[in-house]
DNA sequence: TGGTGATGATAACACGTGTTAGCAAACCAT
DNA sequence: ATGGTTTGCTAACACGTGTTATCATCACCA
């Protein structure tokens, strides 16, 4: 038979008094005048009984339901391109375990319109959401639903007034330019790792092209090509850089994911990497270490993403009122042997 | 001003009747008798305040939440290595969406006590969980929960009774070893995923020894070498493998990310896959394909093992009694060419 | 002794929904 | 006309909690 769980009712039955004092007692109400006997008494009927209020009753009256929506704006691509957003995901929950929140997953492909979320938000269900990955499509509908409902953008949206989490594109990738610049490379290929339409694939073409400039080095179209999130499309854009009539001596991929293919390509080339070319990839992807050679890349803060998200978003619902904030994390430069550079083996 | 979202008395006096009769309206109460006329303008007054039941309301009077947990009892090493995680819950997802249900994410690392979910049964704010990597040590705690409340395990408990949806690991494992066995090869070695502690490690391990005793061939614990979910693990078993007085002429990793560690190790010590080792995989993770040389794996259906396991658990969850199913799905065997059979380039 | 606070606890309401029992009117058959 | 059935709707309760207003008791002081 299953067992009805037990109510405060319950609680207050067995302690001997009212099911308001249970309430004022397990809440911690700082005004209440509760005798310490009494208060010993609820507690240790609580602690028997194994009580737990319940959520649906709390958040009815309360007004809160203590859940945050992770919304996972991505084309499966992207996610399989977002190989660290497990990472990102355990720092946000470890803020929302700290306050004894909790995390509703929903994946919202691109060909959905971002209106399906709204429902999320008025059946109550959550408090607030990260919008993962925000695509240019959903600013009309974010400048409406984020003037009164907490939303935090994971990823940068042009021209919106959100407060959003995301790392410094433009420093990352000007950082990983002049890096194969000090090299001694003057011919600098680029294969972005979306189509420029992605705010990041624009940020870190623009950062490519800040390097260049600070190196007084014209910026040159035909050694841009452009990726789309899978090693596939690396493979093609690294293979039109190759086939230039002078072609590139560096190339940065700005993916990890999108490398792999662009190394394929240049093995299947003859190449060697780095003496024939070097290569610079983007994200640090766990499995970059183990490639032949080792990918030189970039490192993301994943985990600090998840949890400045989280604390940002905590801080709106507390507060009541938007935090103007926009963070920018730094990132690393993560040297190995793809770019010519690297130490030992 | 925040606008306070409309709630089923509002319909009501928009409509001009009963909040009872708006609930028998929108809920479709088949034995209701209401007339054609009022239902149509109760459902024209909810569509105009753009109505949405308040789903915490709705939780405590039908006693359900509509939401189930996804629980990772992994730890990060292993997240890493499920690259296909993402594919699993995409498949969870769409189960999901199609019923009307939501998934909690709950982390729970291996060193945290399997009771810490047990609070979100009991403060009802979810229907059921899928628990994803069972560990031994939850044997005790399942048995417990797992009776009276719905839980499906994703992967496999030996000797628990629970549903549980999983690969089938050993006639997986015994295919690839068949297939190097079918290339020839008499001394094959075997890499584990992780410690045979582990079920999935330990069927796999059951498979390679049941394809060798098909064969006729002795099994040779020399041969046998553990990883750990990482490819550092992978590297140093294979370094063991390969200082034998009589080493094999292939090996079988069970696991794609531990591969990548031997490899590396296999290339340090000068030898060529496939011609001087033949190498075989296992998940099929999505950057398999590009390495060098492509990794011959086997494929998990993954977003399939989700949809399966999101579909057991909300059947149990409806017809109230466990589903005494164990769902075992087969796996298809990727040829690429670091096994020495692969085809062109 | 009567008034004033402080102390300790509770009755009663609110949150928004689903559901059961019941009521009034209309309809039908005898 | 009368009694029974069907039709269309609603009042009232339940779910489990947080919170406010109120009540009883007792101590204290003038």
């Amino acid at each position: 038979m299953k067992h009805r769980s037990p109510t405060a009712k319950d609680v207050a039955r067995l302690a001997g008094v009212s099911r308001t004092t249970v309430s004022l007692v397990l809440n911690r109400v700082p005004d209440a005048r509760i005798s310490a006997e009494t208060r010993q008494r609820v507690l240790e009927a609580a602690a028997r009984l194994n009580y737990r209020p319940h959520a649906a009753a709390r958040h009815l009256v309360r007004g809160r339901s203590e859940v945050i929506a992770f919304v996972m704006r991505q084309t499966p691509d992207q996610i399989f391109a977002d190989a660290f957003l497990p990472e990102v995901l355990r720092g946000l929950g470890e803020v929302l375990r700290e306050a004894n929140w909790h995390l509703l997953i929903f994946p919202l492909s691109p060909d959905q319109p971002p209106e399906e979320t709204t429902l999320l938000l008025q059946e109550r269900r959550v408090d607030g959401m990260i919008l993962s990955g925000p695509r240019f499509e959903d600013r009309e509908w974010l400048e409406r639903w984020g003037q009164e409902t907490p939303v935090v953008l994971l990823g940068h949206l042009a021209g919106s007034s959100l407060p959003s989490v995301d790392v410094d594109n433009v420093q990352a990738a000007a950082m990983a330019t002049r890096h194969l610049l000090q090299l001694g490379h003057r011919r600098i290929g680029l294969i972005t790792n979306a189509p420029l339409s992605y705010t990041a694939s624009y940020e870190r073409w623009l950062g490519y092209r800040q390097a260049l400039e600070e190196a007084g080095l014209p910026y040159d179209e035909t050694l841009v090509a452009f990726g789309a999130f899978t090693p596939a499309s690396g493979a093609a854009a690294m293979e039109r850089l190759l086939k230039l009539p002078n072609p590139p001596t560096a190339v940065f991929v700005a993916s990890d994911v999108v490398a792999f293919g662009a190394l394929q390509t240049i093995r299947r080339y003859g190449l060697r990497v780095p003496q024939d070319l070097a290569l610079m990839g983007f994200d640090d992807v766990p499995l970059s270490a183990y490639l032949d050679p080792p990918l030189s890349t970039v490192r993301l803060p994943a985990q600090d993403l998840g949890r400045e998200a989280g604390q940002l978003l905590l801080r709106w619902i507390q507060e009541g009122r938007p935090p103007t904030t926009t963070i920018r994390l730094a990132t690393g430069l993560i040297i190995r042997q793809s770019c010519g550079a690297g130490g030992g083996t």
